[in-house]
DNA sequence: CTAAATTAGTTAATATATTAATAATTAATA
DNA sequence: TATTAATTATTAATATATTAACTAATTTAG
C-alpha cells in the first residue's frame, strides 16, 4: 500500500485536499464554487477574455467551462459577448455585480493564502514551488 | 495574472494536468476510470476493506466512492459484503475478474510511472516528494 | 439500562470532469 | 477559388466532486 499511497499523483491529490477546503469554504460564503471563483479571479485581473483563453488560464477544460460560465451568467456575474472580428469566438465579461464581488472575496482569500504561506514557511514554500515549476515543464 | 497563475493551488493543478492524462489513457484502454483504478489498486494490495477505509486510502470522498463502487460492482469487478460484527460496515472485495485485471493494467501503469520518474530525474523527484510530504503534514 | 451522541454507508441536489462528437467559422491550399 | 483542414464554442453521455441530509446500527453518558 505504501507505494501507491506515496506515489506522486496521490501526493499531489493529498496536497490539494489539505490546502483547498478552507478556500472553498470562503468561496461558498459568497455563493461561489471554486471554479466560478477561478474564472472571476482571472477576469478581475484582466476583463473581457475569449472562452478558450479563460480555459487555459483557469485550467478548466472548455466543455466544463461552458457550464461554469453558464451559471455565472445565470447569477448575473458575467456576460457573453460575441466577437465581431472572429464570430467563432465568445468574449466573457464581468458585469458590475461580478466586478463588485472582488472586494468582498479577495481580501479573505488573500488572507487565507498568506496564512498558508506562513504556516508552510518561506523556505519550504519556495522549495515546493520550484519543484512544481520544474515538474510542469518536463513532466 | 502572474500571481494567480503561480499560486500554490494552480501549480498543484497544473502538475496533475501534466502527469495524469497518460495514466488515464492507459486505464481507459481497460475500461477503467482513474477512480475505479484507484479502488482496484488498493484492493489488489490488500483485498476486502470497509468502504470508509477505502475512501481514506483512495482519497475519494464517501459519497463519490459509493458511486465508484456501484459501477465496479455493475461491471463485475468487485462485490459488497456485509460485515456481521458491525452491520453498519460494508466490505468491498475483488471478484476473480477484478483480481485478474491487475496483470493487464499494472505493468503498463508501472512502466509509465517509471518513465515519468526517469523524466523528472531522481534528485528532483526526491526533492518534490519531500516538499509534498511536508505540505501534507503542516499545510 | 436508556436517551443522546456517534459512526458507516447512503441518497439527494447541484456542479464539475472527461471523452467524443458536432455546428459554425475561419484559415490554408491545391 | 473551391475545398479541405483547422479552430471556437458547444452539446451529449457518462462519471465524479461537494455539501447537506438521512438511515440504520453502535457507543457513550448519565
Amino acid at each position: 500500500m505504501n507505494e501507491f499511497n506515496n506515489s506522486l499523483p496521490m501526493m499531489l491529490y493529498r496536497a490539494l485536499d489539505v490546502v483547498m477546503p478552507e478556500f472553498r469554504r470562503i468561496f461558498l460564503e459568497h455563493g461561489l464554487t471554486e471554479q466560478q471563483w477561478r474564472v472571476l479571479r482571472v477576469l478581475w485581473e484582466d476583463d473581457e477574455q475569449p472562452l478558450l483563453v479563460l480555459a487555459a488560464k483557469t485550467l478548466i477544460s472548455s466543455p466544463s467551462l461552458v457550464g461554469v460560465v453558464d451559471r455565472l451568467e445565470r447569477d448575473g456575474l458575467v456576460k457573453r459577448q460575441k466577437n465581431q472580428q472572429d464570430r467563432r469566438s465568445v468574449c466573457v465579461t464581468l458585469t458590475p455585480q461580478g466586478a463588485k464581488l472582488e472586494d468582498e472575496v479577495s481580501a479573505k482569500a488573500e488572507a487565507a493564502y498568506q496564512a498558508l504561506e506562513k504556516r508552510v514557511g518561506r523556505k519550504e514554500w519556495q522549495q515546493l514551488m520550484t519543484s512544481l515549476e520544474k515538474l510542469a515543464v518536463n513532466g
